[in-house]
DNA sequence: ACCGAGATTGACAATCGTTCTCAACAAGCC
DNA sequence: GGCTTGTTGAGAACGATTGTCAATCTCGGT
């Protein structure tokens, strides 16, 4: 079963323009709101079509995705693993570099026997101009 | 506004059953389950019902929340602050302390200027146990 | 123990995000 | 150019969660 599950994934024009769509977002969005800007934009992409173009870049590790009040939001991001501290208000985002917390989690994961790690680790808070209209 | 709100929260027999059906449970359970549960164990309460009670639970921080795969699971757990270590497969639970990485959180966010913090770190991956099974 | 105010409940409708279906379409390969 | 087959788009279908609202139950006061 590990065979060869070749992903024959064609560049079509709809998935090109998610992608950029994504890129030019500093910060989430979801399938939802990016269906809206490229409808606004003059694209006619079907929302079935952003969903499965959002997935295919998560699943490629072209766009970070994360699971917020109900819905899951995206983002283009590094190929590189990180993660994210994330302004609950504005939306602003901040790449995280933690190799510590890589280690711990390898960690305390090995101790327990536990294999085949993935792991989620995000800060929600308010960031300094957010913070300082209160 | 930010008045108390003081929660007039009333001890029903409905949410006793909630409280109790949850810590019966070793793992994470959906609201939804948890619901089967009950109603098979002869009790009547309403699916909204459930998903109130675990919802005020998960206030009161006695039971932890998670997102996974579109649906939100609760499980019971000790009041302090702590993180899960969580089987894929068997869906066996661990409760992990990490002062560190509460530090680097804090130290992290403080950086970028971050306030009044909230995180999530979940590590997936799978138990010896299922390991071996492969 | 009895009352009354108001929080809580439960059945069902409504919502919301996401996935499925399927005929029409288009990318890549000969 | 033609063929094969992944892809698209509109709308239906779906599943989880939340809202609605009259009936019910808790709890403080008496």
């Amino acid at each position: 079963m590990t065979a060869d599950d070749t992903a024959p994934r064609r560049t079509t024009r709809q998935r090109e323009a998610v992608r950029e769509a994504l890129s030019a977002s500093e910060e989430f969005v979801s399938a939802q709101s990016l269906h809206q800007s490229l409808r606004t934009g003059g694209s006619t992409v079907g929302l079935a079509t952003v969903y499965r173009a959002l997935a295919a870049l998560a699943e490629d590790g072209e766009a970070d995705a994360l699971q917020s009040g109900g819905e899951v939001l995206y983002r283009a991001c590094t190929p590189t693993h990180h993660h994210h501290l994330i302004c609950r208000s504005c939306g602003r985002t901040v790449e995280l570099e933690a190799a510590a917390v890589e280690r711990w989690a390898g960690r305390v994961a090995a101790e327990h026997g536990f294999v085949e790690l993935e792991h989620t680790v995000d800060i929600f808070g308010l960031c300094a101009e957010c913070a300082a209209e209160r």
